[in-house]
DNA sequence: TTTTAACACGAAAACGTTTTCGTGACTTTC
DNA sequence: GAAAGTCACGAAAACGTTTTCGTGTTAAAA
C-alpha cells in the first residue's frame, strides 16, 4: 500500500524544492528545460496526480456541484441527474447528491452538510415537505454566503435565483386539447394537491383548455390526491377513487393525468370496468418515463425532456460559478423547457 | 454577500489567538469558562461551520464516498444508490456519483478524478465494456494506493475485493422452478451474452433447474441477447427476435427473462400473437423495478432487493474504512443477498 | 521568600498546493 | 572591469483546520 505520491516527495527525491517541482510540471518558463524534463519523467513514473483537496482548498472553490433532489429513484430525477453529470463533467466539475426524501429537515441539513466548503454550488429540487411549509430561508441563507442556486421543476417565486421549469401549464393545456380535438366530451383530471406548483399549474392549464372550446369544467370530474400518504397504501386507494371517478362519470371519455403513475393506473381500471383504451376513453399523461413506453397499451405524454433540464441547470450553475464577477449585478434567468406531445397507443 | 466566517476571523473579532478558538468551540479544558462561552456564543451567532475542505485535507479523510455505477437511469442503480446513500448519511459520509455509461475510459477517468482525495473509498459496478475487455488495472492500482473499494452487482473473480451480489444463480433457478411447478412444459430464456457475468449466472441456475427435472434443454429455446447494440433500435429487433422465438417453438408455455424489459416484451408480444398471460404462457423476470409493478398484467419477477445491496456496500466500505488497520491482514468478504420471488399475475 | 504546580493561552507545524518575490550565479554591455 | 541584465531556482505565504508544545502568570506548597 503505497501512499499517492506528493509534491514534496518528488522535490526531496530528486533534490530541488518543491516550487521548482510545482513550476516543473505547469511548464513554467523559470525552470529550465533540463529540470522540466527530469521533473515530468519522474512524475510520470509514479503517476503524480495533484491532490484535489489541496487545491481546492489553495483556490477555494471545489469544481463540484452539489445536486439535491427529494427522491433518486424515480425516472425523472435521475434523468435530471444525468444530465447535470454529462455537461459538469464536460466541463471539469464533479456532482455529489444529496436526498432530501420530501423532508424538510433533511433538505436543510444535507445542505449545511454541502455548503461548508463541499460544493460550489447547489442545482436542486424542493421537497414538498418545504413547498407545503413554505420556509424558504436555507436557501436565502446559502445565497447570501455566496453560494449560488439553480432550481428546477419545483420553484417558488420567494426565492430568488436561476431556475429550469417546465412548461407545465401549456404542456398540460396541450395535452387537453389533444383530447378535445381526438373527440372527448367528457374529461377527468387526475392531479395533485394544489401546494404541489407544478400539479397547480397542470391543473391551470386542463382548466384553460376546456375554457378556450367551451367546456364548463365540472368539479367531479376532478381529483385532487393528497401524496402525503404512505406510497403503497396510498395507491390502492388511489385506485378505488379512480373507479368511483368512472361510476360517477359513465360518460367519460378522456382522461388527463400529471403523471404517469396516475395515467397508469386510470388505464387499469378502466380495464376492469371493461372500456377500452383509446376506444371507449383515451388517457395522456405527465413526464415522459420508462412506464409510459413500456404500458400496454403505451401512454400517450407530455415529454418534459428532464436530461435538458438537468443540462441546461448545470450550465446556468457553471456560467455563473465561472463569471468573473457575480457581485451585485445580480440578475436571475428562468429557462423554460417546453413540453412535447409523444404520441401513443393511448389516445386515437 | 457575506463568506462564510473562519476561525481566523472569530480570532480577530475576540481578539484571541486561532488557537484558542479552535480549542474553545471542541470544549477543550485548556480553555476557561469564560472564555469558551465567549467563543461559542460568538461562533453561533455568525452561525460558523468547520470548513470540510481544510479538515479533509488535514485530517487526510474526506468522509465523502465516491460510487461508479455504469447509468442512473436505471431502477435497480438508483436503488442501490438510495440504500448506500442511507447508511452513508447515517454514519456522517457523503456521496459523489460517476457515471460510466458503461464505458471503460469514462470509467477509468471517473476513477482517476474521484481517488485524487475526493473521496476516501469507492462502491462500483462495472461497466460492460470493463468486462468485456477484462482490463482491471484501474481498480488494482486504486487499492494499491490504499483506496479500498467494494464491487456489487457485476462483479469478476480477479480482482480482491469486498463484494455484493446477488445469487443470481439460484434466484434464476427458483424462478425457472416456479414455471415448471406451475406446469410449464417449454420454457425459453431469454438473456444476454456470457460476458456479463450476471446474465451468465441466471442462464446457469435455468439450465440446473432443467436439469434437475430432467427437461433437456434446447437451443431453439434460448436467446441471448447483443446488448452493445443502441437501446432503442436493439429493443425493436429484440422484438422481432422474440415473436420469432415464439412461432418456432408453438408450443411454449413459459418464458424466464434476465431483466424486466425482456419479460415485458416476451408479454407483449405473446399478447400480439393471440396468447393470454398467464393462462397460455406464463412469465418470470429479473429485478424488482418500476416497470414490473405496474405492468399489466403485473409481472412475477425475482427481487434483488437492491436498496439492500446498496446498504451492505455501504456497511462494508466504512467499516474498512474505519477499521484500525487495514494493513496487510487483508481479509475481503463476498456478501450474498438473497433473492425473493415476487409473484404477481404473469405466472398462475 | 523561593520553588513548584496549575492554569490559560499562543506560536507553530502540518496537510498539499500555487504563486509572488527574492537572490545568487552568470552573461552581456559599455 | 564594473554595472546591468538574465537565468534558474528557493523561501515563504496562503487556503482553514487541529494539535503539540512552549510560556507567562498566578496560586499553592515548602
Amino acid at each position: 500500500m503505497k501512499r499517492k505520491i506528493t509534491l514534496k516527495q518528488i522535490a526531496r527525491e530528486l533534490d530541488v524544492s518543491i516550487s521548482t517541482v510545482s513550476k516543473a510540471l505547469r511548464n513554467s518558463a523559470e525552470i529550465s528545460e533540463d529540470t522540466k524534463q527530469k521533473v515530468q519523467a519522474f512524475a510520470k513514473l509514479y503517476n503524480y496526480r495533484p491532490n484535489n483537496i489541496a487545491l481546492s482548498l489553495k483556490n477555494r472553490r471545489t469544481n463540484t456541484i452539489g445536486i439535491i433532489i427529494p427522491e433518486i429513484v424515480h425516472h425523472f430525477f435521475s434523468k435530471v441527474i444525468s444530465g447535470v453529470e454529462l455537461v459538469a463533467n464536460k466541463r471539469g466539475y464533479n456532482v455529489i447528491i444529496g436526498l432530501s426524501n420530501e423532508s424538510f429537515s433533511k433538505e436543510v441539513i444535507n445542505m449545511e452538510m454541502l455548503a461548508n466548503g463541499s460544493i460550489d454550488g447547489f442545482i436542486l429540487s424542493m421537497s414538498k415537505e418545504t413547498l407545503k411549509l413554505q420556509d424558504y430561508h436555507h436557501f436565502n441563507e446559502t445565497m447570501t454566503q455566496g453560494m449560488p442556486i439553480v432550481m428546477f421543476d419545483r420553484v417558488v417565486s420567494e426565492v430568488k435565483c436561476d431556475k429550469v421549469i417546465v412548461d407545465d401549464f401549456n404542456g398540460a393545456k396541450k395535452a387537453v386539447e389533444k383530447l378535445i380535438d381526438n373527440g372527448c366530451k367528457s374529461i377527468a383530471l387526475i392531479t395533485t394537491k394544489d401546494y404541489v406548483s407544478v400539479g397547480k399549474l397542470r391543473t391551470q392549464g386542463y382548466l384553460e383548455a376546456l375554457e378556450e372550446h367551451q367546456m364548463p369544467p365540472k368539479a367531479e370530474l376532478i381529483l385532487k390526491i393528497d401524496e402525503s400518504l404512505d406510497y403503497e397504501a396510498h395507491l390502492e386507494a388511489l385506485e378505488k377513487e379512480i373507479e368511483q371517478l368512472f361510476q360517477f362519470n359513465p360518460k367519460l371519455d378522456g382522461v388527463f393525468a400529471v403523471n404517469e403513475i396516475y395515467a397508469l393506473l386510470a388505464m387499469k381500471v378502466a380495464r376492469r370496468l371493461g372500456l377500452d383504451v383509446p376506444n371507449d376513453v383515451q388517457v395522456i399523461g405527465f413526464t415522459d418515463g420508462v412506464l409510459s413506453k413500456h404500458a400496454t397499451p403505451s401512454l400517450t405524454t407530455v415529454s418534459q425532456h428532464a436530461q435538458r433540464m438537468g443540462e441546461k441547470a448545470a450550465e446556468l450553475l457553471i456560467n455563473k460559478l465561472e463569471s468573473e464577477f457575480n457581485s451585485a449585478d445580480e440578475v436571475f434567468q428562468t429557462v423554460v423547457i417546453t413540453t412535447d406531445l409523444i404520441e401513443r397507443e393511448s389516445t386515437k
